[in-house]
DNA sequence: ACGACTATGATCGGATTG
DNA sequence: CAATCCGATCATAGTCGT
């Protein structure tokens, strides 16, 4: 422990006043990378490069090593080495089938990004003793806990990336269906124990517990109970009308197939809700609150276009909620809170809903729209502090030692960083983590990184 | 009338998955 | 094969100031 602490001091005063190079390597040796690699990946990739292309330049060159190990392996170990390398086979060899799912993580043979199927994460609230094991290493253990949320379906590796920068922990992979009327297929990446865990009461499930007033008018022929919250094109009224009008002119009751099967493709790729015979119309603001679990007109103030935008890229409050659930516990007294990329602040209205105390919240968040939403929400509900940061560039490790020794400590650091480059839906610049957006991931991993050498050392 | 700026509508693939 | 996806670009029509 000494030594680790000792250790820890050297390389926090090697942070301070250093080069960009040998920040670079300093924060390689701290994932626990030879420092010769770390030095070999720098000169491969260049000294511009992100913190991603780095280890991923080292884990190219090991793993050239690895297959060279392989031929020291057993044959039973190759057997299985080939097994793997074949999807179909590698599904059968670890059950990923619908039913009989075993709920078992094993770190160290596991691919972070085989979703459980149905997507369910560690567990749920229906079954929350049937958690899935998982191991996490010591020096991964919270506090801080770490909390770190994206969209699923990410380019290949990507999830790998961001895994191998945080401790080596992999997300928790789960569909907000199961928590509310709301769909959405997020990655959770967290160190929080998984026991003890209970949800929000009074969530909507459906979109009729959601909108009772919606159901008389729900044909029998659009078989949707819930929506999704996430697709974020808004539509024209335009094109609402044309969808309408096709119904209409349609004499069949039920309409035609292809009809049926337009107008049911139009409704989910827009969300939209049947307002009316023959009517459909896109979900209000208002509605999206509901559905994400936010207070109603959380995001008041803002033009309706902001108010989409913001809640486009939020939470799932229960979802988010149900897994944050076990530090009630922890903290009955309360905590204080890193929340990055905070948006509208989903963590800070799934702890509030949680009934945990906020100390202080350390809110890094780059809209101004945003920002007005999180406080003046703030300031109607809590009575802890709030101290709000305009970009996560600001927070350097000089910031965050001096915010330490000011609030004693964070216990969570919570965040989605963004998924502009990573999302399937964006068809010019997909780029992953390297992307114009996406590359504040960096920073994210940064911050966790600082915060928690920090608290070793205070 | 003019330019700068903002909001809106139409249009655009592709990797991944079951 | 079809279904999914936390988006971006461009042209054009408004809006605001001078």
């Amino acid at each position: 422990m000494f030594v680790i602490s000792f250790l820890c001091a050297f390389v926090q005063d090697l942070l301070q006043d250093i080069s960009d190079r040998d920040k670079k390597i300093q924060y390689l040796l701290q994932m626990g990378f030879p420092e010769d690699e770390a030095k070999m990946a720098i000169k491969r990739c260049g000294l511009d490069c992100s913190m991603s292309v780095l280890i991923d330049s080292i884990h190219a060159s090991q793993s050239v090593g690895d297959e060279h190990e392989m031929k020291d392996k057993t044959s039973l170990e190759r057997q299985k080495a080939k097994l793997m390398e074949d999807p179909k086979k590698r599904r059968k060899l670890y059950g990923g089938g619908a039913q009989g799912n075993p709920l078992v993580l094993d770190c160290s043979h596991e691919d972070p990004m085989r979703p459980p199927n149905p997507m369910v994460g560690f567990n749920l609230p229906s079954d929350p003793f049937r958690s899935a094991k998982r191991r996490i290493a010591i020096h991964a253990t919270g506090p801080p806990f770490i909390y770190f949320e994206d969209m699923t379906r990410a380019p290949k590796g990507v999830w790998d990336t961001i895994s191998r920068f945080l401790d080596d922990i992999k997300p928790e992979l789960v569909e907000s269906k199961f928590f509310s009327a709301s769909t959405g297929k997020r990655g959770y990446l967290h160190n929080l124990p998984t026991d003890g865990r209970y949800p929000l009461p009074l969530s909507p499930k459906t979109i009729f517990d959601a909108f009772p007033q919606y159901e008389k008018w729900w044909p029998l022929w659009d078989p949707r109970l819930q929506l999704n919250c996430s697709r974020t094109g808004m539509v024209s009224p335009k094109h609402v009308k044309r969808i309408s009008r096709t119904l209409a002119e349609d004499p069949g009751n039920p309409p035609a197939a292809s009809v049926q099967k337009y107008v049911l493709g139009e409704c989910r790729k827009w969300n939209l809700v049947w307002v009316g015979k023959n009517r459909v119309a896109p979900l209000e603001p208002d509605e999206m609150e509901l559905l994400l679990g936010y207070p109603k007109h959380h995001t008041r103030g803002a033009c309706t276009t902001e108010r989409y935008k913001s809640l486009r890229n939020a939470f799932q409050v229960d979802t988010v909620a149900y897994h944050l659930s076990v530090l009630k516990k922890m903290y009955p007294n309360g905590l204080n809170v890193l929340s990055l990329f905070s948006g509208i602040g989903g963590a800070e209205v799934a702890l509030h809903r949680l009934g945990v105390r906020m100390d202080t919240v350390v809110s890094v968040e780059s809209s101004v729209v945003n920002r007005r939403i999180l406080k003046s929400w703030w300031n109607e509900t809590q009575t802890g502090r709030l101290i709000e940061i305009d970009s996560v560039k600001s927070l350097t490790d000089d910031r965050i030692r001096s915010l330490l020794r000011e609030l004693g400590g964070f216990q969570l650091v919570i965040g989605g960083s963004p998924c502009n480059n990573l999302t399937g839906s964006n068809r010019r610049h997909r780029d992953g983590l390297e992307g114009e957006h996406s590359v504040l991931f960096d920073d994210y991993a940064r911050i966790v990184c600082s915060v928690k050498l920090a608290m070793e050392t205070m």
